[in-house]
RNA sequence: GCCCCCAUCGACUAGCGGCCCAGGUCACGGCCCUUUCAAGGCCGUAGCGCGGGUUCGAAUCCCGCUGGGGGCACCA
């Protein structure tokens, strides 16, 4: 039989980094084997959801990477289905009314019992299974009757799912066979944590994929660290870009215990798909990432400056503190000009009359004043550095030099120069 | 309170009875390279929660404890 699964949020808000995760997984799978993923959105409980959420979990998706088959679901669209099967347990005995609403009668003897694909076999003593609501007295289905009916009705082969979801397991199970369904595979994900230690949550920094995706995360570098949240490959990869990820996938080689997020780890592994960009396709990313953050600097200048950066932010977002001083002068700190202020004014001289303007130029000159003054390169470019790029952390100085051009070069350095002394 | 699950370096993990006085990655520390910051190279610190078993032999199996997480709605 075809491998099908479904991710099935709810719309009570945005895409959150664990519920992505299960989304990736579920994905991941079956791909892997070559099945379909379903998305359904449980919004049984419309009082809870929240506008846009449901554009909102599609963007998240899209961006990552993560398709699925078929048009998206909505589980209140199948209100007649529900009342119509909670009517025929009804019939058959296995439901009743009370208070207007639809209970589901649970055995009160022996055990429900499933082998969990990634924590093995569970089970749960009957007696703690309570008569649940399967409709409510509005006519509207709970989540619990709702979700195991239309697995059901989709043809869902394995459901793959938070941990959070394993003490609904046994309750879905019952209803599924009292509807006479056959059973889907469970495989429950081990939760992702904060970095304190407790169940990630809003108060966790950035957790939501449109925040990633702000702060300059590659989708195939969040793919990557989230798959490895609870998945490993073998002993030693880690860096497995997503078609190796479809590749090699399997729920059997998932974990079983919790998860801590690392943002110095994604942080990490960006860094490492960032670099592994061929210097167009870095530039095209960056570009279309910057846009879409609203920076308004030219593209020509963005795509000169592209290669000087690849190689030290780990975040695109990261481009605008470091390669700022190409779009617009700042304030250098005085402070840190004390000193410096003679290598600037034999910088200038320098690069005046400099032919071409080109970093290995600017270097050259650059080095030959120094060393006319004494000082050696460490201490001569600190100055230099502060007065053309305001920091003291930069690109390569000698490739900034020549992208930033000589008029706008000399006149920093001559503001620098004659700048009062702090 | 009751039920379920989990437990290897600070973090993610490999390990499915001997290959492990425990391997990889991030982080951290040192050195090298170096115009800053990164990147890169080399080296290093650091772990099987505790107690009982089983076995010739346990990180690996069993039991208990402790710790952590999840769940007990006409929420999902």
């Amino acid at each position: 039989m075809a491998v099908r699964v479904r991710f099935a949020p709810s719309p009570t808000g945005f895409l959150h980094i664990g519920g992505v995760r299960t989304a990736l997984f579920n994905w991941l799978f079956a791909r892997h084997e070559n099945g379909e993923v379903l998305l359904r959105i449980e919004n049984t409980d419309h009082s809870r959801e929240v506008e846009e959420a449901v554009e909102q979990i599609r963007r998240s998706l899209v961006w990552l990477g993560l398709d699925w088959d078929g048009e998206v679901a909505f589980q209140l669209d199948r209100l007649e289905r529900h009342q119509e099967l909670a009517r025929g347990l009804v019939a058959e005995g296995n439901a009743y009314e009370d208070d207007g609403a639809i209970r589901f009668r649970m055995p009160d003897e022996g055990t429900t019992a499933w082998d969990d694909v990634v924590r093995g076999r569970i089970e749960f003593p009957n007696e703690k299974l309570e008569d649940l609501v399967l409709l409510r007295s509005d006519g509207r289905p709970t989540y619990n009757f709702a979700s195991p009916a239309d697995d059901m009705d989709d043809g869902i082969t394995h459901v793959v799912r938070g941990e959070d979801h394993v003490s609904n397991t046994p309750k879905q199970i019952r209803i599924l066979e009292a509807l006479g369904a056959a059973l889907p595979a469970y495989a429950h994900l081990p939760n992702v944590l904060g970095e304190d230690g407790r169940k990630l949550s809003k108060r966790h920094g950035a957790v939501s994929v449109e925040e990633f995706r702000a702060q300059g995360y590659l989708p195939e570098a969040l793919m990557n660290y989230l798959a490895l949240l609870g998945w490993s490959l073998d002993e030693k990869t880690t860096v497995i870009p997503p078609e190796e990820l479809v590749r090699t996938f399997s729920l059997e080689r998932v974990g079983a215990s919790a998860a801590t997020f690392d943002y110095a780890k994604l942080a990490w592994l960006n860094g490492v798909y960032l670099r592994s960009l061929a210097p167009e396709a870095y530039a095209d990313r960056l570009v279309a990432y910057l846009r879409e953050t609203g920076f308004e600097g030219d593209e020509e200048t963005i795509r000169a400056a592209a290669p000087l950066v690849q190689e030290k932010v780990p975040k695109l977002g990261e481009f605008a503190s470091f390669a700022g001083f190409l779009f617009a002068r700042s304030e250098p700190d005085a402070e840190g000009l004390d000193g410096g202020r003679p290598v600037l004014a034999a910088a200038r001289d320098a690069l005046a009359g400099l032919e071409p303007f080109t970093a290995e130029a600017v270097e050259g000159a650059l080095r030959e004043a120094a060393e006319r003054l004494g000082l050696k390169p460490r201490q001569a470019f600190a100055p230099i550095r502060l007065a053309v790029t305001g920091s003291k952390v930069s690109p390569g100085l000698f490739e900034s030099i020549a992208l930033l051009g000589r008029d706008e070069t000399l006149a920093r350095l001559e503001l620098s120069a004659g700048s009062e002394p702090a």
